[in-house]
DNA sequence: CAGTAAACTTACTGACCAGTAAGGTTAAGG
DNA sequence: CCTTAACCTTACTGGTCAGTAAGTTTACTG
């Protein structure tokens, strides 16, 4: 038993223990009915060393966001960015995100839009973090749509869309992992690139739904 | 100036007006920051008539949930209820979907998943109005898998996937909206339909996907 | 083996807020 | 007009919790 119950932490290795454990403590509670006491008795230690290392509860909350979208980001980014088309670029990424969520759902959970209660600071951290993965998911979007025949001006305005209702479905989707724990991220994402991908082609490409008219 | 500053309202008609004043600050605070006493000006009463009507902060909250989950399914069953297709029942569904939640914003806050942090009673509340939206779309779903062809038996699995993703889709889209004011419904609606109803044919279909492996 | 700075603690306070006790006021029916 | 019940209020309490003051202990450094 050397140094399982070390004492005298650096003020590095503390910090992020606090975040491991105010990420559990915010994802089982939410941001208000969470306890800093609570969290820091999680962390094993007390409570003025989180307002000595982090600030406020607003600014531990906030390192949380901070640490795990870049996460997230980075996690997306790396898949992405090594496939050499846009349909493998967004298939990689998808799969990355999956697996991000299998792997840390209780991160998951705090990202996961607590937004509205927040304050104006914290919200705006998590549209910047929400904001940085649409604008990579837009980016192979537009490719893919001028890449596919798709008018390259256009695009504009539809890529948006189509970026809005691809992240919404994968968000959603998270739920429906929780549900079949048995279903490989890799199935989930293919399924989805099934969904969206062959249906952004062909509405691109001018296949048009018609409400076909009763008659 | 009759009746205009009424005092002494009926029960059935104050409950109504403390309930909308709810949805505005539960809306724009957030269930754990909202204060009773906030919702109680605003209602224009004082607090002690919210624990007379209502019982507690939570039952209050679970009445603005009921009422307008209850708004949200009906106005979705009867836009769907008449068409004669099931791709124009969703078509109408969604429709009425998106209708919503452009002409009551603050309702559609509010239903719009805080569950994370409230007690176990409102998080079955909530979970109950979203599971029969679901079944609403999953029915609908499953109907349009058998239709195009797809496996009566398999469809089970498939259809569930589908709604997630499409309701998580709709979901999502309903912050394009807000970015775009001017685009009306049933634009929105058309292009959902066209990306996934056409994607969700085309996967059933068997026109698969491929990662179309570079060489 | 000092001296010192970083790591850490106990024990408090002040504000906020859900919930309540005790009673005041007006409409509606006799 | 008088009763009664529905409607409504003021003024409080008790608990929880973010944040802090003041001091103690351990590890490193010369």
């Amino acid at each position: 038993m050397n140094d399982t119950r070390r004492r005298r932490v650096p003020r590095p290795v503390r910090e992020q223990q606090i975040i491991d454990a105010a990420i559990r403590v915010f994802a089982k509670r939410g941001y208000h009915a969470a306890s800093v006491d609570e969290i820091a008795e999680l962390a094993g230690i007390s409570k003025p060393m989180i307002y000595l290392y982090l600030d406020s509860k607003e600014g531990l909350f906030i390192a949380c966001l901070r640490r795990e979208a870049a996460r997230l980001v980075a996690a997306f980014q790396d898949a992405a960015g090594h496939a050499p088309s846009p349909e493998l670029r967004l298939r990689a990424g998808l799969l990355a995100f999956f697996t991000f969520v299998t792997e840390h759902r209780d991160s998951w959970v705090v990202l996961h839009r607590q937004a509205s209660e927040l304050s104006p600071a914290i919200a705006a951290e998590l549209t910047q973090a929400r904001r940085a993965v649409m604008a990579e998911v837009a980016g192979l979007v537009r490719v893919g749509i001028v890449e596919s025949g798709g008018p390259a001006q256009a695009g504009e305005q539809d890529a948006d869309f189509v970026t809005y209702a691809l992240v919404g479905a994968a968000d959603s989707l998270t739920d429906w992992m929780a549900k079949h724990p048995d279903e490989p991220p890799e199935r989930i994402t293919l399924r989805l690139m099934n969904m969206v991908w062959v249906g952004m082609r062909n509405v691109l490409g001018g296949e048009v739904w018609a409400p076909a008219e009763d008659g």
